[in-house]
DNA sequence: GATGAATGAGACTTCATTCAT
DNA sequence: AATGAATGAAGTCTCATTCAT
């Protein structure tokens, strides 16, 4: 990694979580300079702009979030299990995922609703990408007959939509037993889809 | 209504969308002023500060989203029914919520999750009473026989966080049928928890 | 007293120590109507604007000092008791002077000294005033015998400098002893003047 | 000096004169603008607040008429001749004073008496460090038998009361004669506390 | 590549004053 | 006479961004 690179990194690292609790608006260049101990315009030369910071902030945020997950799934050899595991890592990881702010697409979702057009592109394509990976998985268990025959389209949106909505009520209401529960539930719901 | 008692509606009607679309920081005074066509000094004649006006405006929005809603269900006379006029409330008005910039819970509880009291206060407030409503009906239904013995208190956290991680992704997506298709797979669930 | 008469003496009773204390910009529209109970409406109903009140305050803040000592110098027959009549004045009211906000000659001449020529020529007057009464008292001492020759001129404005002054320091410091001292050594300087 | 430092230096030195004629409350950053021709942003840049630059003003304006008088004081070997020259500054100087705005100690007293504690504590400490320095000088006079045996504290205040008090006067009157004349009077007093 | 002083637009807020009621 | 809602100018301060060094 070139200096810049290094620089470049360590400004995203450091104020990624900034971004996701205090949103776009929110998060001042002085929250930037305060996190990272760089200047202004060490940020200016890294970074074309704020915006630009916020998006690569996003990226990391939603990495943050899926590269464990996605390595973990990688390793079960059925639909099933793959599911569950995903599941599973909302279980287990929803303190850290609380104490970086929350889901960074829930987060940034509403965030950006009106105006940055290019934070919100890169959510909404975030979004498509989580849910095809579902779809991929839910189209291999129905192929591998590991799964009774569903409407995938129907069931992954919801599956995004329960979690998402979990985080939400769980964070703000501040009892994280929402989400475990409705977590528990799809689990169940999964486990039912199984051909025996 | 005496005069200013006028002029207070008046800004909160015209400012409610705004503060749900762009959000209370992203919420400028000039927006307000060019909103109602009143001058800055005429707002802080009739409101604390800007906090008072997004106070209002939250609770504005969030009636508009009840007021009819409430009605309809208190008209009906079992908990099923009750049940099933609630969530096809959003399967007719989605289309004026969206407009309205989305659900004021679900934007407000994000917008506020880091500073904000007073406001964060509100939605949380608001969140209660929205389920403690729900939790109303479904005790009504198994007291009645009209319901399956379920647990109440999962089940009406798992409808609130369907819905609004539905209009999420409906909103963020532009895609209306994630959110039908939700509703009505709570409406099936429903349905099946009928006491024959 | 008419009505009108009744509201403008009200304001300028409530609002006079006010002024003396925060001066004529520190002092608000709602410094006024708090400490009158009557609205903005009411205070412009009485008073051409702001500064007017600030006159009248001033006037009245003077007169609140004057009335008395000048009454009690009425009653002595000669110039040497009326002056220590004069000085012990500050000995004995020096407590109330200070919870007014302190000498309204003193305050008013720094306050307006830029700008506000209307208030700033008054409080010229009123000093001029001051140093007249002291000096016709001068002059019956000297013709009467009663004192030895001096620069009356020169006395007066040397009185009054040392009372201004010790009235700055004295409540500057919060040292009421300063402002007794110096008064004490003036009246030990007029026995010392008095013809045997 | 680096350039921030000078930044700063300049907005102190054009605006101390401003904050001694108008006021804490009665100078506006317009002010400071206009006389450094510097933007609003510039000046916070350099300075937490207003509050801040009205305090490193009266430090400046303070120090404006105290640096001169001190070094001629120091060359003097005699405590009279010491008090002598002290007291001549006055006789000398009173017109770059006036044209400054008059005595930064009388001023700010009277502009801080209400509110603004963080200045009102710096022109306290001001008096106090004034008065020591006469304190001492008195006391090296008595110790070497140059001036007959006195009360100190009580000369010293009064000496500083009649100072102020002085300006006060020939700046609202416009006669700086009643300045001159009391300083000689003081004058001859001290020459008459010589030791023969 | 980094600095940080300076910018200038615009943020929130408060002021004295007016005027329809 | 009194009200108090509305004004509009001006207040203090902070923002993202630029640029000479």
């Amino acid at each position: 990694m070139v200096r810049s690179e290094k620089t470049r990194q360590l400004i995203i690292e450091k104020t990624a979580s900034i971004f996701n609790k205090k949103g776009y608006t929110g998060t001042y260049l002085s929250d930037l300079t305060n996190a990272t101990g760089l200047t202004k315009g060490s940020i200016y030369g890294n970074f074309k702009d704020k915006n630009e910071v916020a998006l690569e902030a996003f990226k990391f945020n939603y990495k943050f979030q899926t590269r464990q997950i996605i390595d973990k799934i990688e390793k079960e050899d059925n639909s099933v299990n793959k599911l569950i595991t995903f599941l599973n890592h909302y279980k287990t990881s929803f303190k850290p995922i609380f104490k970086n702010g929350g889901c960074a697409i829930l987060n940034t979702a509403v965030d950006t609703d009106d105006g940055n057009e290019l934070l919100k592109k890169e959510v909404v394509k975030t979004i498509h990408n989580w849910h095809k990976k579902i779809v991929s998985i839910l189209i291999e268990g129905v192929n591998k007959n590991e799964l009774k025959e569903i409407d995938i389209d129907l069931f992954s949106y919801r599956m995004i939509a329960i979690i998402e909505g979990s985080i939400l009520l769980a964070k703000t209401l501040n009892k994280p037993e929402i989400l475990l529960n409705n977590i528990e539930h799809l689990e169940t719901e999964i486990i039912q889809l199984k051909q025996k």
